[in-house]
DNA sequence: AAACCGCGTCAACATGGCTGACCTAAAAGC
DNA sequence: GCTTTTAGGTCAGCCATGTTGACGCGGTTT
């Protein structure tokens, strides 16, 4: 008796353990989004902007089809925003030099005090939440991050160094 | 010069650090909603239905002001997704007592099914990566994912029990 | 009685996903 | 060298979910 309310008492904690996980993600998603969506929504662009911004300075030189591979949409999504991003100056293409079938991305000066822009918000509230938890938390925290992963995206962390998915280039 | 450079260095550590933490961000997000949403797609709704149904579930008798104040979406499109929830029978709406303006939402029987069957997959999920990371792991997840919320929203977690946003009732 | 509030609704618009079809040019395979 | 595959672009249309703005109804508060 006193086993089985042991065991029902359990299944509480862990079921309010893993809401609150669920909650925190919501939650925490939402606010990391809420500021870049201002500055972009006063340029006229918007989230899907931010994140081709992001990854292309994150891996200067990405073509098209890895990008595609990152953000996981498909072409014609990317290439309206793509598109605009090229027109507008924030991003430069340039011809593969092995492969003159690809399209070489870049950020151009303005593109990257964009992202600077955009990032540094994002940035100091990560810092901030680092510095509060410590560095034993932090740790704890990619963990836990990293579990919740597919195998897939979790292999773009494990390396010695910050590597896209390679395909040949 | 010794120093110069550790100083770059650390900084360039931080850089990456930060960057990780975006990314994590990013895919463990992007992962935790694509199963649910496969679900949801089958029977015609959206991430939108998800969100409703969790927080109904999770806080029975919610009133549609408390919901709003928790998904930061304007009335008209909760109303949406609200309404074809409970014409199609998974929400209940009754009149407040104390307040007979008030709609107070429920999830029925079906709505609790639904809700059951979206959340399996998001709760395997989190309960995999606590499991792989280890109960320390997890209280430092928790402290750097309550760092980067707003005290508004980290209010949410810190008191006894899960309450929501308290208005008079 | 007046003002405010909770909720619903109509209309119009933007963003960013999607599918499907079709094209060019370059590379790879045989 | 011809064929097939690949990288990338483009047109057209659809859908989900967010937005603003305006307005109405009934219940509560002052």
């Amino acid at each position: 008796m006193a086993d089985l309310k042991a065991g029902v008492n359990q299944l509480f904690l862990r079921e309010e353990e893993l809401r609150t996980g669920m909650e925190l993600l919501f939650y925490a998603y939402r606010e990391f989004t809420a500021e870049p969506d201002e500055i972009l929504a006063a340029i006229d662009f918007g989230r899907a902007h931010h994140r081709v911004i992001y990854f292309v300075g994150r891996y200067p030189k990405i073509t098209v089809s890895e990008l595609l591979a990152i953000l996981k949409i498909t072409k014609q999504s990317l290439s309206r925003v793509l598109g605009e991003l090229v027109r507008q100056g924030f991003i430069d293409q340039q011809t593969g030099a092995r492969d003159r079938r690809q399209r070489l991305l870049e950020l151009t000066e303005k593109g990257v005090e964009l992202e600077r822009q955009l990032s540094e918000t994002q940035r100091q509230r990560i810092a901030r939440a680092y510095k509060m938890a410590g560095a034993e938390a932090v740790e704890g925290f990619r963990k836990v991050m990293m579990g919740m992963l597919d195998d897939e995206d979790r292999a773009k962390f494990t390396p010695p160094a910050p590597t896209r998915p390679v395909t040949k280039r």
